[in-house]
DNA sequence: AACCCGGGCGACCATCGGACGCTGGTGCC
DNA sequence: GGCACCAGCGTCCGATGGTCGCCCGGGTT
């Protein structure tokens, strides 16, 4: 799979040199092992090492078992600001207005938990995701809300860019995986224009700091820094 | 368990009436059955409510295991500031010296966390615990460490009290438990003073920041609270 | 020596943050 | 209608925050 072992140059070559954005990106060039050898969880720094386990996969329903299935929400396609996309796709404009309701959702947890005397989530946790399923929010879920972070951190730390990336993403009729990886880059320049700190880039918008920073973010980020110091 | 149930006169009492401390007190009176009722685990806002299991208890010890055990601890017993403790006892001075060596040990972690991109823990978890251990500071452990943590914000945040309730508590010849229960009370006040947002309390406090604001005392400041308005 | 008080901390539990990859919707031919 | 692509999200997993209560150290009798 692709998207595990994303090579910077795959995403960012298809820019730097058919059409530049503002940030400089020519030095965006790493080999294929660097990033290969990145482990997918290295969230741990102690000594603790264990193999992967292979996951078992969707439970194939009973045969007596009750069949609610909500049909899954139409997916995203690459659209400009404003653009109301055709056919059965849902456009970027919605994509982010799902993170504002996300916002909202821990507000009014936040509110209840204050009432309650109970510990205050400052972060869109499982707790918000619950809440919002329960307040009838059914097409909001973790792994989708996870997946699309950056693109939204993005979108609020530098709509302009945001905006010319997506135009550009969807005149060269690009799909969501490809806009989404190049998300990551503006924002790997940012982290280096706040001396790498990425958490400090989040936590200073009043918007993403209720979102935690993806571990592929701060990967790459890592990654970037690395090499700038080598 | 007298701890599970804690009534605040139980605690308040034998202070307000017989050697009364700085902030009033006279109005800390609840009936029994309020806290009583205070779920032990009230930390959940939604729905799901479930029943409590029995916990099975420590393995005891197979045949042919190897028996590694280190000696307990000596217990704590109220010391005044400065004082040593006579006996196999430990010190006041000593607890609090606990934390902040915890502290070091978080910098320690975030220190290395920050090297390797990973993601910065701002509070004491497992993590900083592994790593205490792990550093050789086999007397440190989580239990013990979030058992008085309360203990350690009335020191932090004030002192002169803190240290005024050592003394009081020590003449008095009562035990650590007692003595730890009286530290509830003060927290309360500042709480209140601060429209009850205990959790500011510990976070405008430079030490305190880093540790998780106890649920008891969470549960006591609400408990209180609530009493204030009706 | 025997007893009992009380508290240290091993071990447990629900839930968390995080991620994989199956399933099936969708547009194209 | 049939096929191939690709992304939504059910479901899993290691680790976390939090706590209980067993066990035994220690002072007293």
């Amino acid at each position: 799979r692709r998207e595990n072992t994303l090579i910077l140059s795959d995403a960012v070559a298809p820019i730097s040199t058919k059409d530049p954005l503002p940030f400089g990106q020519g030095h965006c060039q790493v080999g294929t092992s660097a990033l290969l050898s990145l482990s997918e969880h290295s969230s741990d720094s102690e000594d603790r090492r264990l193999g992967k386990k292979k996951q078992k996969r969707k439970r194939p329903r009973e045969p007596g078992e009750e069949a609610e299935d909500r049909p899954r929400e139409h997916p995203f396609i690459v659209t400009e600001p404003g653009e109301l996309p055709r056919g059965k796709k849902n456009g970027l404009d919605y994509l982010f207005d799902l993170y504002e309701q996300c916002g909202r959702f821990l507000e009014e947890v936040q509110q209840l938990c204050k009432e309650r005397g109970e510990k205050c989530p400052m972060k869109v946790t499982n707790q918000v995701f619950r809440h919002a399923k329960h307040a009838g929010a059914s097409y909001i879920n973790k792994p989708k809300m996870r997946h699309y972070v950056h693109c939204y951190a993005l979108h609020c730390l530098d709509v302009e860019h945001s905006n010319h990336l997506r135009k550009i993403y969807k005149d060269r009729g690009e799909n969501v995986g490809a806009w989404r990886q190049a998300c990551y880059f503006p924002l790997i320049e940012m982290a280096r224009a706040n001396s790498w700190d990425i958490e400090g880039v989040f936590n200073r918008n009043e918007r993403l700091r209720i979102w935690y920073v993806p571990t592929r973010l701060r990967q790459l980020c890592h990654l970037e820094k690395s090499k700038e110091c080598e």
